[in-house]
DNA sequence: TTTGTTGAGTAAATCGATTTACTTCGGAAA
DNA sequence: TTTCCGAAGTAAATCGATTTACTCAACAAA
């Protein structure tokens, strides 16, 4: 990149007075004591007279007065700060959620910190304790295999694992199996392609087991030699295309593929282009999470919505009552949350009936 | 959603010891001062003896004591944190300056509050407040238009305005619009439409006059009839899809269209082929930014690249920069950075003259 | 008159680390 | 024998708010 156009003198406008406490008292002519319980609608400032209350309210507004957050922390061992872990931000997956998280938590008067793993062991294992040095109240940690339990409350969006002191929400993964696949079957598809996940995301092997499960339900054989599996940890298309290819290679016929993610069924599409398969006449193509690109590619892709907002409004609201409750009460080791289908234009009606 | 499946009593194990350095150095028979002094490798400890060095370093590692974060920046006025103000935390622009910043500040040890305004004003003027509760010491905002001058040393992605204390790092708008125009004017279009940015966008104003002067330098004539502007701020392609059918119900005949973005481009793609037109046989289109889901659009999306990743890494840089030197050294107010042209499939050869 | 009670507030401890200005001791220089 | 210096540390103030346990006066009840 270039460099800086211009190196003008000075620099930022010097801070003029962060009024403290003891300042603002001082100026009230009362000690910072009172004025606290006033500021703090304390129980305690019930002996102060309404006329005096209304006095130290109107001095601080006047002057601007903002409690030093830092300060409050320290006593009162709050911070009103949560972290998130997810393996990546730039993602659908994960924006979408952590918008979800965002929306509710500022609500409360929550900030948080975001740190993304991007897959890495040592990460994963430093990052929680990272936060906690930071003096978070609790760790939001999305789609990312997690085992040590740790002494804050934690929520887990699609983990799996049952790790104490950790709510989990996960998805309905059988109902989701069985939209998928019963959507397929009743367009006549039989010989269905399934791109599996990466080892390392969360919801691989319980998605997995469910495919099995409805898939013998229905009757629908699943294929070893029509089963790939996601490897790289990049975020792209890319990996999509990577696995569809090499299903292409193996030249074992099939009329619909049933990805792991959207991501990863973009990237099969361009694979199955360019092997002159054509989406959805000659293979129709299931994606999975419903990210917001989702609906505008051409076509349109049909997909396995997760309602990641949602769940990502959900992890914040659950967090936030067990940390008001301060690990007393019992809370939810498990919170399931519903799929939806979206039909759209990758899939249709199975015409070369194999 | 459903409910919690399980409700099991206890809660979260209770936390068990954070050591306090007053307790470490009493298990050393020293004072906290000594301690602080040694840990802190600060250079009044040269007078303390290297064995007794080794060995508070060594119960420190022991005892796993870690200091408490709030005290420490209670007592410096530092906090190792600084603020990201984003429109949106969506798949996208944000998500790719955002993944930059991340790398960058984590490096260094420092960690981030995101906070997110979608274009609401209040919310605009009032995140840096709370930021600066928040004791960051420094703000990133992206993609903002933003006037007010904080007391912070602060960097602007595609900010514009000069205002005092801010650091604007910016795309070479011109360079941007000329590879684009340049390309589609040797492809042979001469009939160009154009979809400007949403007003509350802050590269819109730049980028369109940089477009109009490069279209004079280059022969191009900018019609009015083949200009339409985004107005929902919605992060989605419909955006794009909407004033793209507004622009083809003029009936004014074009052969390439320009977008303000890559989401846009996508939608207005899809409102070329409701129309019955063909990208790019009939249409040729160019988009910006190229976020991820460009390169894996159907065609592939010929776009004017953004660095966007490498623009946050920038932003990181340089406010740490900007706040090591406590705002005594003068600061760039600009940092211009230069975009490529991704030529991809959606832009081809002018078939039908116009 | 003594004892309570309430109203209106305040002093001081506390959270946990940082940092400046000492102290104390042993040995060397004068 | 002073005097001074450096080594090895320490006491105490400080950051800014919160919170508990008082104080002090005025008035009421007994």
């Amino acid at each position: 990149m270039s460099k800086p156009k211009t190196q003008p003198s000075g620099g930022v406008p010097d801070t003029p007075n962060p009024l403290s406490l003891k300042e603002l008292a001082e100026r009230l002519g009362l000690s910072s004591a009172t004025v606290s319980l006033v500021i703090n609608r304390s129980p305690a400032a019930k002996s102060i007279p309404p006329s005096t209350q209304e006095r130290i309210r109107e001095a601080a507004r006047e002057l601007n007065y903002r409690p030093n957050l830092m300060a409050r922390s320290l006593r009162q061992k709050r911070s009103f700060t949560i972290g998130v872990i997810v393996p990546e931000i730039s993602e659908g997956y994960a924006a979408l959620v952590m918008s979800g998280i965002e929306d509710h938590l500022l609500q409360e008067g929550y900030f948080y910190f975001v740190v993304s793993h991007r897959h890495r062991k040592d990460l994963i294992e430093e990052y929680p304790f990272l936060l906690q040095q930071r003096a978070v109240e609790g760790i939001i940690a999305v789609d990312t295999v997690w085992s040590k339990s740790c002494l804050l409350p934690a929520v887990a969006i699609s983990g799996h694992r049952q790790v104490p002191g950790v709510t989990n929400i996960v998805l309905d993964h059988n109902l989701a199996a069985h939209l998928a696949l019963e959507h397929l079957q009743k367009l006549g598809h039989s010989r269905i392609a399934l791109i599996k996940g990466q080892h390392f995301s969360s919801d691989t092997e319980s998605r997995w087991q469910a495919v099995l499960a409805v898939a013998r339900n229905l009757g629908i054989t699943i294929h070893d030699e029509l089963t790939v599996q996601l490897e790289s940890d990049s975020p792209s298309p890319e990996v999509g295309y990577q696995v569809t290819r090499k299903l292409l290679e193996r030249n074992a016929p099939f009329t619909a593929l049933f990805a792991f993610n959207d991501i990863s069924a973009i990237g099969a599409i361009q694979a199955l282009r360019e092997a002159g398969k054509r989406v959805p006449v000659d293979v129709s193509v299931v994606g999975f999470d419903d990210i917001q690109s989702a609906a505008f590619q051409n076509p349109s892709l049909t997909t396995v919505r997760q309602p990641l907002r949602q769940m990502g409004v959900i992890a914040a609201e659950t967090l936030l009552q067990r940390i008001s409750s301060s690990g007393k009460a019992p809370y939810a080791k498990e919170i399931v949350v519903k799929p939806n289908l979206m039909v759209r234009g990758t899939t249709a009606k199975c015409t070369n009936g194999l």
